[in-house]
DNA sequence: GTTAGCATGTAAGGAGTTACATGATTTT
DNA sequence: AAAATCATGTAACTCCTTACATGCTAAC
């Protein structure tokens, strides 16, 4: 008697799969180096350790998505020892894979940790796809707008001076990204250019 | 061969703990009001699922630091019924530990959430320890502000204005944030009255 | 009298971490 | 040649969620 549902997903992803896929894209690597490139480009956030990313990067290979190969032509350094960088590259089917998760707007798309990893591989897009992803989460950030501001005023005590300026933070940054999606989504619109720019990106 | 390092705690704190006997401390509920307290006054962000709540409250009644008691005196309402209605409370035991649980700074207490749990207990707390706890947060948030500051110009394309944008607003709303912990440390140090507001709480 | 919501739980498992284990290469 | 860092991996464990299971109580 399996208790999964047959709709359901058997791994819910994380964004991690689109991180791994979308950085072997640019460039086939090995597991060390990806890892480092990941704590770059997720900039802070989420950092996936090696006990994370060698198991998964196993998965992958097991679901034919990426391919390991030796390293010839990626590196001219000496590799023919017996154990030391295996280098992974995209599949065809990891290129489909790819696309998929790339357009794969839904909740996990909208997520603060999940939007920004679709964010790094913007470039990869094409522009109804980012214009839809764009919407989602402004959607999910305008109902966190609205849920800020209707906050209850906490059962008649002004004591919670604290609790108070923590959701006026959260209420201002949700109000200025909401702004921000929509000068995107804006400009996306307009010039159906893939490299679109902020509009005030002055003397800075 | 226990792996687990004798200097570790067993198990790493989430601030759930610190919710649940937070929230006893106010008056004693069930788990299912408890449940829903948590989802309001945790605004938003951290739902916890009854799979993890009762598994805990029972945890928390194995070491002593609730009591479930028949319900009595709490409510009027017809509890003689065969099964219904666990009535949790806070032991002397409890109490101890969560007045330990809100002085206790550490990294637990400057991420983004454990920080919000441990806001939304302030009230119950000494001057001393909020500010240690808001000191901890600024400097968490400080270093935040520098690495966004640094954050790479990505090597030689502005093809990221999409990830360009999503940095810039991380680093407004950290630098918003330190600001916000200045000010309420420094009101906490100058008048040590508990009862503190923010200094900008205009006609809105 | 049956649907909806209150209330309490358990089992399975997903997603990730830390600590451990090992070996290769580069630097000092 | 010792130390640091690059590189790959595994085992055990944490912490939480989903789906399932059960029963009581109020409303329609």
């Amino acid at each position: 008697m399996t208790i999964v549902d047959p709709d359901a997903p058997g791994r819910r992803s994380t964004g991690f799969e689109l991180a791994i896929l979308g950085s072997l894209a640019e460039s086939p690597m090995h597991g060390y180096e990806l890892r480092q490139r990941l704590s770059v480009s997720l900039g802070s956030l989420r950092m996936f350790s090696y006990g994370s990313l060698y198991p998964m990067l196993r998965r992958l290979t097991g679901s034919a998505l990426i391919d390991t190969h030796a390293g010839h032509e990626v590196d001219p350094a000496p590799l023919t020892s017996k154990r030391s960088r295996v280098v992974y590259c995209l599949t065809g089917a990891g290129r489909e894979r790819l696309s998929v998760l790339l357009g794969d707007d839904g909740p996990q798309a909208w997520s603060d940790e999940g939007f920004e990893i679709h964010l790094a591989f913007f470039h990869r897009t094409t522009a109804e796809d980012r214009v839809r992803i764009l919407e989602g989460r402004r959607r999910r950030m305008e109902e966190r707008r609205e849920a800020l501001r209707l906050a209850m005023p906490r059962a008649a005590d002004r004591l919670d001076a604290y609790t108070e300026g923590l959701r006026r933070l959260g209420l201002e940054a949700a109000e200025r990204e909401v702004c921000w999606l929509t000068e995107l989504i804006e400009t996306e619109r307009r010039g159906a250019s893939p490299t679109t720019r902020l509009p005030d990106a002055g003397p800075a």
